[in-house]
DNA sequence: CGTGTTTGACCGGCGC
DNA sequence: GCGCCGGTCAAACACG
């Protein structure tokens, strides 16, 4: 009950020692340098304002969420998926909208820590990087968020994290 | 002993 | 109808 509106904490956990990476140390040493976009299907009548409201406690992402606009959509061809077509082809009804966000940040890591735990529950290798996409779940029961890491196909130093639905809980801190 | 991580296989959807 | 791609789950293992 402690962790109510309390500071955020990048990484203090004592348990959690990063130093595994000597060439990187702290994980809190890392700089958003672009912000992502959410769908932008979903904003018919669903509000998905929400992701600010109660799940995020982060002032990184308010400070970012000003420089909201494309992340490397360009080279890419911007192959996220072809879910769009999905909903917003001919079946203009969602049934239960996920909100997906995503950010692109320079990491040496894919493990930041958000104040969450997350479980690793699958890797896969899509074909259109040479990298691995990393999938992961909220370790908390009743927590629908899952998130998903992969690197940057063209910057590796970048790394992009999409997250997929909504804390219903608070984070460890 | 518990949890988390790992890898492979399986499945569903879409395209052709 | 089959192939491809992405996504998820499950069993086993490793580590604390």
């Amino acid at each position: 009950m402690s962790s109510d509106n309390n500071n955020f904490r990048p990484v203090d956990s004592p348990d959690s020692d990063f130093g595994n990476q000597s060439d990187f140390g702290n994980q809190s040493g890392f700089e958003f340098s672009e912000l992502l976009k959410f769908d932008e299907f979903l904003e018919e009548d669903d509000d998905l304002g929400l992701y600010a409201s109660g799940s995020v406690q982060n002032p990184v992402y308010q400070a970012n969420e000003a420089v909201i606009g494309d992340f490397g959509g360009s080279s890419t061809g911007s192959q996220l998926e072809g879910s769009s077509s999905r909903q917003g082809g001919s079946g203009r009804e969602k049934k239960e909208v996920k909100e997906r966000f995503a950010f692109k940040t320079k990491s040496e890591v894919e493990i930041l820590d958000d104040g969450f735990k997350w479980r690793k529950y699958g890797k896969k290798m899509v074909k259109n990087s040479p990298n691995p996409r990393n999938y992961y779940r909220c370790s908390v029961d009743g927590c629908p968020v899952k998130k998903r890491v992969e690197r940057d196909r063209e910057d590796p130093r970048y790394v992009i994290t999409t997250y997929e639905g909504i804390h219903t809980h608070q984070s460890s801190f």
